[in-house]
RNA sequence: GCCCACGUGGUGGAACUGGUAGACACGCAUGGCUUAGAACCAUGUGCCGCAAGGUGUGGGGGUUCGAGUCCCUCCGUGGGCACCA
C-alpha cells in the first residue's frame, strides 16, 4: 500500500471541514489562546511558496495548543481595500469588489490545500460594509474625544466644551494644535464655525490644514510611513510637500504611551527599536532669544550645555518668523531663496542634503547670557514641523551647523573639552566637560545640561521640554477603494453620522478616477447625499484603517451591535502570538497599538497592548536560474547558441533568466524550454558531461521572488508533486522562522523521503488498510528516544524552533523503523507529536489504527521521566583544559572513584608524564569533568 | 553618519544554563540490489596528513580548569533611520 498523499489529503481536508472540527466556541471553560497571522491583501497574482510560511507556523502552533487543551482562536481574513484592485478598476472599469472577491476565492482555495485549521466561520473582509461599519464607528468615537494630558487618556469632547464655557481656554491640559486663547465669554459668543474650528484643534480625529505628502501620480496624499526617500512606497512615484486640509489622527498624543508600552511586550528588539526611532523622543529645553524688536524667538535644543557656543541662529524657510525678521535690504534675496526651497520636491531636497544652502535675514538676536548679537539665518536644513522651527546653531558641536558655518564663513567656538580639529569637523560628543562657558565651565556634559536647564528655568528664559518625532497620521486618501468617512458637511462644518446610520456604504460611480475639478472619485456620485441633502466627505480612509482593530472582530465576527461583545473581548483578551512581516514595523504595528490604546481609554478593551508577542517571519526569497547565451554575432543577428554552465568561456556570454519550473536540481529540461518559446525551435544547446550523461547545467542567484525573474514557485505545484504535508514540513525545515532564506528545492526530497519512510515503517508490504500492531515491540531505547522527543518537541514548540522539530522526527523514524516498533500506544504517542506538522499523514495513520480523528484529541503526550533516567554518565577527562579521554561511569560513583578510574586511563597516564598532579573535580549538570591541573 | 541584528563544513542549519562543535538534512564518495535507470539499503564525509597527530565556529586580545556561547576591539554581511537640533 503506497503512500498516496493526494487521496489522503483530499479526504481529510473534506472530513475536517464537513465536520466543522476547527470551529472555535465562545464562551468556553477552557483557557484561551489567540494566535493571529497578519491577514493578507488578496492580490491577483495568488500565493507563492513564501506566503504560507507564517501560516504554517501558526497552524502548527494552533494544533499543538488544541492538543494541550486550549481553546484556540486561529482565524483568517482579508485586508481587502488597496491600490492594485483600484488601479485595475481604473483600467478595466471592473468594480474593485468584484476583483477582490475573485482573488479571495483563489487565495482561499490555495490556503485550504495546505490543510490549515482556520475557523472560516470567523472570516473577515475589511471591504464589506458589515465590517467597515466598525472602522467608521471607531473614527466617530475619535472625532468625539480629545486627549487629556492630566488624566493621560482620551476623554469625551463634551468635557472640553464644558470647560470652555466655564473657564475659556485657560487651564486646559490637552494635546492640541495652536489656537488663540479665549475667555468663557468669548466662547459663548463664538459662531458655530469658530467653535468647531477650536474643537478641531483638540479632537483625536480632526481636520486641519497640514503639510502633507502629495503624490500627484496616485492623486492622493500619503502617510509618512507610505513614503520612502521622497517616493511613494507603492509604485515609487515622486511625492511633494503641500498644504492641504486633511483628516488626521492625533497619534502624537499617544507618543509617550506608545514608547512606554514597548517595555511590556515580547517583540523582537529590532522592531521595538524601529518604533522607538519612529517615535523619536528627545529631551531638551526651549530657550527664548531676545530680538532687537523685544520679541522672543524660541528655539529647541537637546544640548543646552552648548549655549555658549552659539554663533548664529537658523529659521526654517516655512517659519512665520521669516517675514518678521527679514530686513528690507535682504528682502529680495530671502524671497528668492524661499521660492526656490518651495519649488524643490521632497526627493530633490533629500538628494541634495549635502549641499548647504541658506540666506541671512539681516536681523540679530541677543544671546541670553553673553548678550552678544547673533545673526539670524534661514536654511532648509531646519525643519518647520519639528521643535519650534528655529534653532540655535553650535557649529563646533553639531555637524550640520558646522557645515553651514564653513559654507557661510561663520565663527566656530568650541565649548566642550577635547583635542579636536574644528576646521574640518564638529566634535559631537557627550563625553567631555564644558569650556568657554562661564558658569558651566568644568562640568561634565551631563551635569552641564542639568545646570543649564536649571539656570534657564530660574531666569525665566525658557523651559525643559520633550519633543517627539512622531507626527499625527494623515487619515484621508483621495481614492475610491477605501472606507467612506461617516461625515457630512452642514455649513461647512463636519458632522458625524450616528451609529444607527452606519455603515455608510460606498456609492456607485461611473469611473474610478478623480473628477475634472480634481475632486476625489466619490464626488462623481452626484446623488450621494444625506436625507437632508447634505454632502458627504469625498475622501476615503487609508489602508491602515481597516487593519487597526481587525483582531477584535474575529472574536465576534457576526455581531451587529458592536465590533465585538464585551464578554468576547474579555474572554479572548489580547493576541497571544502575532505573526507577520517586519515591513509593518512603523505602519500597521504602530497604528494598531494606538487604536487599541484609544479603545482602552473609551472603555471598550481591557488591555492596552493588542499583541503580547510578535514574531516576524523571514521572507522566502526566490532562487532564480540563469543560463548562458553566446553573445549574438553579426551574421545571425540573434544568437541561438546556449552553453551549459561548466562550458562557459567568460566574456562572450550573457545571462538569461529561465523559468525555475523547467529546472530540476539546476539541470535545465531543454526540450521543455524549447517548447515554451517558439523562437527557440532551432536553438543550439551545448551540454556538458555529468555523471556520464550529457546535461545542461544552469547557474543560479538568490533574488526577490517575482514573476519578472521567473523564479516564482506556486504552492499548488509543490502540493501536486509532493503533497501538503511535505510542503509544510519542508518550509519549517528550511531554517529558523525569523530568518530570510532562499527557496531551494534540493532539500525537499529529503523531507518527502521521511514521510515515505514513516509510511513504510507502519505498513508491511501487504495491502491492508489497517495497521497491524503488536504489543511490547518497543524496546527500552525506543521508549527513551520517544520520551526525549516529547521533551524536545514540547520545548521547541514553545520557543517556535520548528526546524529542529522536523530533524527530531527524522531521527525517530530512522530508529523506530529499524527496530520495527509496532506497539499501538507507542505509535499513537508519536502520531500526536507529529500531527501539528503533517496533519494529514498523522490523521490517516491514526485512522488506520482504528480511531476516528486525532485533531480534536486533547492529549499532548507527557514526558515519563523513568525513560530518561541515566544509569551511567559520561566522564570527560581534561588535562590543562584539553580533552584527553572519556569513559562511562556509574551514575552514583563518588568523586574519588571517578578520579581513580580517570587516572587509570592510558591516555591520561601518557599525558601526565613529567607533570605534577593537583586534584580538582568539576561536576556540572550533564557531564562530569575531571580536570587535572 | 547613527541605531539594531547577525557571522559555525561544499550547502541549509544543530549545540539548553560556558562542558567531546558540526545533530538532522542536502550534496558528494564507495559498496549492495537492479538488464539499465529511478527508488531503496549499507558505510564514509570539517580541514591538513598514508598514519600517528595537528588544526578548527570572521580576525586579534581577555576572563576561565574549560569559550561557538561571556567581555573588549577590529573586519564583514543584512536591516532600519537619515538634515528631528
Amino acid at each position: 500500500m503506497p503512500y498516496n498523499y493526494q487521496k489522503i489529503e483530499d479526504y481529510w481536508q473534506r472530513y475536517w471541514s464537513e465536520n466543522k472540527l476547527f470551529r472555535t466556541e465562545t464562551p468556553s471553560q477552557k483557557p484561551k489562546y489567540y494566535i493571529l497571522d497578519m491577514f493578507p491583501y488578496p492580490s491577483g497574482a495568488g500565493l507563492h511558496v513564501g506566503h504560507p510560511l507564517g501560516y504554517i507556523a501558526t497552524d502548527i502552533l494552533s494544533r499543538y495548543k488544541r492538543h494541550q487543551g486550549f481553546n484556540v482562536l486561529h482565524p483568517m481574513g482579508w485586508d481587502a481595500f488597496g491600490l492594485p484592485a483600484e488601479q485595475y478598476a481604473i483600467e478595466t472599469g471592473q468594480h474593485p469588489a468584484v476583483t477582490t472577491e475573485k482573488n479571495i476565492k483563489t487565495y482561499k482555495k490555495q490556503l485550504d490545500r495546505l490543510g490549515f485549521s482556520f475557523d472560516w466561520e470567523r472570516e473577515v473582509n475589511t471591504s464589506e460594509p458589515s465590517y467597515y461599519k466598525w472602522t467608521q464607528w471607531a473614527f466617530i468615537e475619535m472625532f468625539h474625544h480629545y486627549y487629556d494630558e492630566d488624566k493621560d487618556k482620551a476623554l469625551p469632547i463634551k468635557n472640553l466644551t464644558e470647560h470652555f464655557s466655564k473657564n475659556g481656554s485657560s487651564g486646559i491640559q490637552a494635546n492640541h494644535n495652536e489656537h488663540d486663547a479665549f475667555t468663557k465669554e468669548e466662547w459663548q459668543f463664538f459662531s458655530e464655525q469658530k467653535k468647531e474650528e477650536i474643537l478641531q484643534c483638540y479632537r483625536i480625529a480632526y481636520q486641519a490644514d497640514l503639510p502633507v505628502n502629495w503624490c500627484a501620480k496616485l492623486g492622493t496624499v500619503l502617510a509618512n510611513d507610505e513614503v520612502s526617500n521622497g517616493l511613494s512606497v507603492r509604485g515609487g512615484h515622486p511625492v511633494e510637500q503641500k498644504i492641504m486640509k486633511q483628516w488626521s489622527l492625533r497619534i502624537s498624543a499617544y507618543a509617550e504611551r506608545l514608547l512606554q508600552g514597548l517595555e511590556k511586550i515580547e517583540w523582537s528588539e529590532s522592531i521595538k527599536e524601529m518604533q522607538r526611532n519612529w517615535i523619536g523622543k528627545s529631551k531638551g529645553a526651549e530657550v527664548d532669544f531676545l530680538l532687537e524688536t523685544n520679541e522672543k524667538l524660541r528655539i529647541f535644543t537637546t544640548r543646552p550645555d552648548t549655549i555658549f557656543g552659539v554663533t548664529f541662529m537658523v529659521l526654517a524657510p516655512e517659519s512665520e518668523w521669516v517675514i518678521k525678521l527679514t530686513t528690507s535690504e535682504q528682502k529680495a534675496e530671502v524671497e528668492k531663496y524661499i521660492k526656490w526651497t518651495k519649488s524643490r520636491t521632497e526627493r530633490e531636497r533629500q538628494a541634495e542634503a549635502k549641499n548647504v544652502t541658506g540666506i541671512f535675514t539681516g536681523s540679530y538676536a541677543i544671546h541670553p547670557f553673553t548678550k552678544k548679537k547673533i545673526p539670524i539665518w534661514i536654511a532648509d536644513y531646519v525643519l518647520g514641523g519639528y521643535g519650534t522651527g528655529a534653532i540655535m546653531a553650535v557649529p563646533a558641536h553639531d555637524s550640520r551647523d558646522h557645515a553651514f558655518a564653513k559654507t557661510f564663513k561663520l565663527p566656530i567656538v568650541p565649548v566642550v573639552s577635547g583635542e579636536h580639529d574644528y576646521e574640518s569637523t564638529a566634535l559631537e560628543t557627550h563625553e567631555g566637560s564644558a569650556i568657554n562657558s562661564e558658569f558651566l565651565n568644568n562640568l561634565s556634559t551631563k551635569e552641564a545640561i542639568e545646570k543649564a536647564c536649571e539656570r534657564i528655568e530660574n531666569d525665566k528664559l525658557g523651559v525643559r521640554t520633550t519633543n517627539y518625532r512622531l507626527r499625527d497620521a494623515i487619515f484621508s486618501r483621495q481614492r475610491f477603494w477605501g472606507e467612506p468617512f461617516p461625515v457630512y458637511y452642514k455649513n461647512e462644518i463636519p458632522h458625524t453620522l450616528s451609529l444607527s446610520e452606519l455603515p455608510l456604504v460606498l456609492p456607485e460611480v461611473d469611473k474610478y478616477l478623480p473628477t475634472e475639478e480634481g475632486e476625489p472619485p466619490l464626488a462623481r456620485a452626484k446623488s450621494w447625499k444625506t436625507k437632508e441633502g447634505y454632502l458627504y466627505e469625498y475622501s476615503t480612509m487609508p489602508g491602515f484603517a481597516g487593519s487597526s482593530a481587525y483582531y477584535l472582530r474575529y472574536m465576534d465576527p457576526k455581531n451587529a451591535s458592536a465590533i465585538a461583545s464585551k464578554e468576547n473581548i474579555d474572554y479572548w483578551g489580547a493576541v497571544d502570538l502575532y505573526l507577520g512581516g517586519s515591513e509593518h514595523a512603523t505602519g500597521h504595528l504602530i497604528y494598531a497599538r494606538f487604536w487599541c490604546m484609544f479603545l482602552h481609554d473609551i472603555g471598550l478593551v481591557p488591555f492596552t497592548e493588542p499583541f503580547k508577542k510578535l514574531i516576524n517571519q523571514g521572507m522566502i526569497q526566490g532562487r532564480s536560474n540563469l543560463i548562458y547565451r553566446m553573445k549574438k554575432n553579426p551574421k545571425t543577428y540573434v544568437s541561438k547558441s546556449y552553453v551549459s554552465k561548466g562550458e562557459v568561456k567568460e566574456e562572450d556570454v550573457q545571462k538569461i533568466h529561465v523559468d525555475v519550473n523547467l529546472v530540476q536540481n539546476d539541470f535545465l529540461d531543454v526540450a521543455a524550454y524549447k517548447k515554451s518559446k517558439p523562437d527557440l525551435k532551432d536553438a543550439d544547446f551545448q551540454t556538458e558531461s555529468h555523471d556520464g550523461k550529457e546535461a545542461f547545467l544552469c547557474d543560479w542567484a538568490v533574488e526577490k521572488m517575482s514573476k519578472s525573474l521567473f523564479n516564482v514557485v506556486n504552492p499548488d505545484a509543490v502540493c501536486e508533486q509532493y503533497g501538503a504535508d511535505t510542503l509544510r514540513l519542508f518550509e519549517m525545515f528550511l531554517g529558523p522562522l525569523e530568518q530570510s532564506k532562499p527557496w531551494n528545492t534540493s532539500g525537499i526530497d529529503g523531507v518527502h523521503r521521511f514521510l515515505h519512510k514513516l509510511w513504510r515503517w507502519l505498513h508491511d508490504d501487504t495491502d491492508a488498510d489497517k495497521i497491524s500492531t503488536t504489543e511490547n515491540s518497543a524496546k527500552p531505547e525506543d521508549w527513551k528516544l520517544l520520551h526525549q522527543t516529547i521533551q524536545k518537541i514540547t520545548q521547541d514548540m514553545d520557543s517556535l524552533n520548528f526546524n529542529t522539530c522536523v530533524s527530531q522526527f527524522m531521527i525517530c523514524v530512522n530508529q523506530f523503523s529499524a527496530s520495527k516498533v509496532k506497539e499501538k500506544s507507542f505509535i499513537e504517542t508519536f502520531l500526536i507529536l507529529l500531527s501539528p506538522f503533517a496533519p494529514h499523514m498523522a490523521e490517516e495513520l491514526w485512522h488506520r489504527l482504528g480511531h476516528t480523528t486525532s485533531v480534536t484529541k486533547q492529549s499532548w503526550p507527557k514526558v515519563d521521566k523513568k525513560w530518561l533516567v541515566e544509569s551511567e554518565m559520561k566522564i570527560v577527562v581534561q588535562v590543562n583544559g584539553k580533552l584527553r579521554a572519556q569513559f562511562m561511569c556509574d551514575i552514583n560513583a563518588t568523586e574519588a572513584e571517578i578520579f581513580e578510574k580517570a587516572l587509570a586511563l592510558p591516555e591520561v597516564i601518557k599525558q601526565l608524564e613529567n607533570k605534577e598532579l593537583k586534584k580538582k573535580i568539576y561536576v556540572p549538570k550533564k557531564l562530569v569533568n575531571l580536570v587535572v591541573v
